[in-house]
DNA sequence: GCGTCAAAATATACGTTGTAAATTTATAAT
DNA sequence: ATTATAAATTTACAACGTATATTTTGACGC
């Protein structure tokens, strides 16, 4: 009988393979990393990543998950870390959120391009979106419990989550000019939405 | 000596190129189109659109141009069209662009992803965004002269444009479930934040 | 009208891609 | 040691964008 591979093993080959991807898709985007240059990067034949994953669309699927889970890590530190108010420590999750999107522009898009309508090929895509969503969601609960915010903890969370990512992506296209400054327009932003959602007064 | 085209006839075939590749790239995503189908459409050899377009970017830079062009047409429309109070109009401008997303979602996100950091490549693009960019704002100043909105009409344009922007990305990448959906957030995002940028009760 | 010359169009070809299929290598059980 | 087979590699293929080579075409001087 030969030899088979343990569970560990296919998932250390698993690790190494989606953290190389993870940099080289970093360092020149996706399409510019090809399955024969990743395969280099493990010392292994182009071939042999395909016993590991199914498809390209895997790996990025797996780069994906991990973007998703550092990221959530990354908010959820920033919110552990912050002091003061209850909204200044919501404020150190949003800024956490930017800083993130602009140290791994890469990665960030991958976040949001995984699947386009086919998301349901990569469930654990979801379950990754998913835990950001509540990590981005829950630190508002507080602030409405206090009476800081008003209203459905879920749509203000997606409000605040559409406003910093439409800035972001606005900014990473180069759709924002010098005169269009992300710092000032972001600041502006969630100012007035924050105003929005706050008591009279 | 030998029959030129005419800048009419160059025209013509830039013309009818970007308009299949328009169709195309609506129906498969842009990279599901190649240059050989696309010659093909028109009815020629595969190489002959390089006469008229230098690579396969410059054809979907003139799509995106397309894009924004007919982007901008809608929302101006939408505003001479609509009737009711300054902010009725504005609100009809709102519902134009997510109209226009929704019903062009490939050429949408054609527009968005066009250059990436490299838009200078691209001047024409960069002119397509920019008149879109002062349609989205112009319908703001009136509100702002009437006293309705408080504020810079660039920082409040690129404000709305970001939240826009946003929740339509995180609905085309599939990232809002049936519970988070995307009306009842936009509309309350879109409250709150014109309720931020609004005088004191 | 006819050969001529260059623009326009096409045909061919190349390097690269993702990956299917065929082949080789390596190892656990007999 | 032989054998069976998982794992890895090699080979191969179709499709891609496009560079280069070739053919077609039509306006000009004769």
């Amino acid at each position: 009988m030969p030899r088979t591979l343990t569970a560990e093993e296919i998932e250390d080959f698993r690790d190494r393979l989606t953290d190389a991807a993870t940099r080289l898709f970093a360092e020149k985007g996706r399409d510019a990393v090809s399955m024969r240059e990743l395969a280099g990067e493990l010392g292994v034949s182009p071939m042999t990543p395909y016993r590991y994953f199914k498809d390209k669309d895997e790996i990025l699927a797996a780069v994906c998950i991990r973007a998703f889970d550092r990221f959530s890590d990354a908010l959820e530190t920033a919110r552990a870390n912050a002091t003061g108010s209850a909204m200044e420590r919501s404020s150190a999750v949003g800024n956490a959120y930017i800083a993130f999107a602009f140290a791994n522009p890469h990665a960030y898009r991958l976040m949001f391009d995984m699947a386009w309508g086919q998301e349901h090929k990569y469930p654990d895509v979801k379950r990754a979106t998913d835990r950001a969503r509540k990590t981005m969601t829950a630190h508002l609960t507080p602030l409405i419990k206090q009476g800081v915010l008003i209203g459905d903890p879920q749509l203000i969370g997606h409000a605040y989550w559409a406003l910093l990512h439409g800035a972001i992506e606005l900014k990473l296209a180069g759709k924002l000019t010098a005169e269009q400054d992300f710092d000032a327009i972001i600041t502006d932003a969630l100012t007035a939405l924050t105003r929005g959602y706050s008591p009279k007064d």
